[in-house]
RNA sequence: GCGGCUAUAGUUCAGCGGCAGAACGCCUGACUGUGGCUCAGGAUGUCGUGGGUUCGAUCCCCACUAGCCGCCCCA
């Protein structure tokens, strides 16, 4: 049989390491808790939808890297397969594929022995569901970009066959119309701050009035490849503050608030060496005004950059100011600078944040081309880096967000966050101490003959009531053997014998010192408190 | 999604076209109410999975899977 093992990209925390989870996500709700911050518990799958409005349609995150599936009553994938082949099956004989024409969906047959062939071509955005009916997938790198995939389907011969002429589009429709109206696309979470705002929309906390201030701590999910730190299911730390404008959540001093509040986290957590980089990408009208130009500059110079940087061009224009190519050095730095397009108010509340950075003594670092990937960005952007890292080296990131409510559909709810990754600050904790040792029992209790079991119990139960961490060993044990184990478990052991039970006093050796010594049963508590830690 | 490296005992790793190895850990005993140190003995395993070459493959070849590192992307 084969044996079972942790997917790829998800581990198993195992203790002594999940000691220092727990005392990071200690440390978070201690600090956070100065700061007035409230815990948010969302849930870790959400329509798919609030993904691809917050997140962006277009970004990576959504168009290739979230769990996504459709969950619905009456799907069901082999009946649709098979319907749909059914009525298809005669198109392919005769049809010639036009792929320059981009169709939103089409496919080819191919008749083999005994069996019928059939490729798809399928954009996306339009047909996930008519790939999820193939065998095989897999990227098509069309030059033209339009298609992302091919869907291979190979299905024994069927006898009975419908005509169905070649309207383009029409089958995406009635796959959907016949077995999809009750169905729905689920995700899985790949970032916390869209099912926040969310539900803060849905439970109309801004008619409070007030300021929300939110943290979080949970898993996401992406499907990226495993990497140092990177993993499909990761941990995430995240704070929002929000609300509406009256609360003052446009505020310059909330930005730097939430920066005071991530120098002091990581100064309590002992991190040292962090840096903290700053930008502003602008209101949500100076953005667009800004990547117009940067692609207005690329178009002439694209040439001679990088291919990733010349995909970038095209795509994703902010990200070339994020190449780490120094080939391509030159160029960038003759590009557009953002701080040139930002309004008189963006640049006044940008200011305004540096100030009261200032004022209260957190260094920082202004990096005009830190953009971030997210769609929802507006104004203030900002990253924690860290030197042990390596090439990842961001700790932590985020900014402000005072569109994502609407774009949700939900009041003017501005907004400012961040997501810190806890994998990876774990691994730079790690890198900076010793590995945790085990956690010591403060007593085994060593009961000597199985018939001393029963009262072994009962004295573990008066000492766990009385707050001790106690480790019971057993009666079948030999004395030697329960000496051993109690070494390794345990500061200290309890003798549990005839006499012992007999007289209520116990015998107690502590293992750091060697010392052995007889205590009466009701005094065992104390005693052990005061032998230390 | 792309590229490089890797996969052998519980762990860290060595090894070789012909008997599967070390260290640490584990078990037993020296020591029948005393751990650590020491000594003596013992057990580990589909050599990642599947296929190929070969008289013979853990070793060579191919594919797959997984891990690490980098790229892409990104909180």
């Amino acid at each position: 049989m084969t044996v079972l093992k942790a997917v790829r990209g998800t581990r198993d925390l195992l203790p002594p390491e999940t000691e220092l989870w727990n005392r990071v996500e200690a440390t978070t709700r201690r600090v956070f808790a100065r700061y007035n911050f409230g815990e948010i518990r969302t849930p870790i799958f959400e329509d798919t939808s609030l993904f691809a409005r917050g997140v962006g349609e277009e970004t990576d995150i959504v168009s290739k890297e979230m769990y996504t599936w459709e969950d619905g009553e009456r799907f069901d994938r082999d009946l649709l397969r098979d319907k749909w082949l059914r009525e298809n099956i005669a198109r392919f004989e005769s049809w010639s594929l036009d792929r320059t024409a981009a169709p939103k969906a089409d496919f080819e047959g191919q008749q083999m022995d005994g069996s019928w062939e059939f490729v798809i071509f399928a954009s996306q955005t339009t047909s996930s569901q008519l790939l999820s009916l193939a065998d095989e997938v897999r990227e098509w790198n069309a030059a033209s970009g339009r298609f992302r995939g091919i869907g291979r389907i190979v299905i024994p011969t069927i006898s009975e066959a419908a005509v169905v002429t070649t309207p383009e589009g029409i089958l995406i429709e009635k796959v959907s119309g016949a077995f999809h109206k009750s169905s729905q696309s689920l995700t899985l979470r790949p970032e916390n701050t869209a099912g926040v705002v969310r539900a803060y929309i849905e439970h109309k906390l801004g008619e409070s009035g007030l300021l929300q201030k939110l943290f979080y701590i949970g898993p996401q999910f992406r499907r990226e490849r495993p990497q140092k730190g990177r993993y499909r299911q990761f941990w995430q730390i995240g704070a929002e503050v929000i609300g509406p404008p009256s609360a003052g959540s446009e505020s310059p001093l909330r930005d730097a608030e939430v920066l005071e509040m991530l120098a002091s986290f990581l100064d309590e957590l002992n991190i040292t060496g962090w840096t903290l980089v700053l930008n502003s990408v602008g209101s949500a009208t100076d953005r667009p005004k800004y990547v117009a130009a940067l692609r207005e500059a690329l178009a002439p110079v694209k040439d001679q950059m990088s291919p990733d940087n010349q995909r970038r061009a095209e795509t994703n224009p902010l990200r070339v100011l994020d190449s780490k190519d120094p080939a391509d050095e030159a160029i960038i730095a003759t590009l557009p600078k953002i701080a040139d397009f930002l309004d008189d108010e963006s640049k006044a509340h940008f200011a305004a944040v540096l100030a009261a950075l200032d004022a209260c003594g957190v260094q920082y670092e202004i990096n005009p081309r830190l953009v971030r990937g997210l769609d929802y960005y507006t104004r203030t952007t900002f990253e924690f880096t860290h030197d042990g890292l390596g090439a990842q080296n961001a700790l932590l990131g985020g900014g402000r967000y005072d569109g994502l409510s609407e774009m949700l559909g939900g009041p003017k709810a501005p907004g400012i966050g961040f997501a810190m990754g806890l994998d990876r600050l774990i691994l730079t904790l790690q890198s900076a101490e010793a590995e945790p040792a085990p956690v010591l029992a403060d007593a085994f209790i060593a009961p000597l003959g199985e018939a001393l079991n029963a009262p072994a119990l009962a004295l573990a139960r008066d000492l766990r009531r009385q707050g001790m961490r106690i480790e019971l060993g057993d009666g079948a044990f030999r004395i030697r053997k329960s000496f051993e184990i109690g070494n390794k478990l345990a500061r200290n052991i309890i003798l549990l014998g005839e006499d012992e039970h007999a007289s209520g006093i116990l015998t107690v050796k502590n293992f750091a010192t060697g010392e052995q010594t007889k205590i009466p049963r009701g005094d065992l508590a104390q005693a052990l408190r005061s032998s230390g830690n």
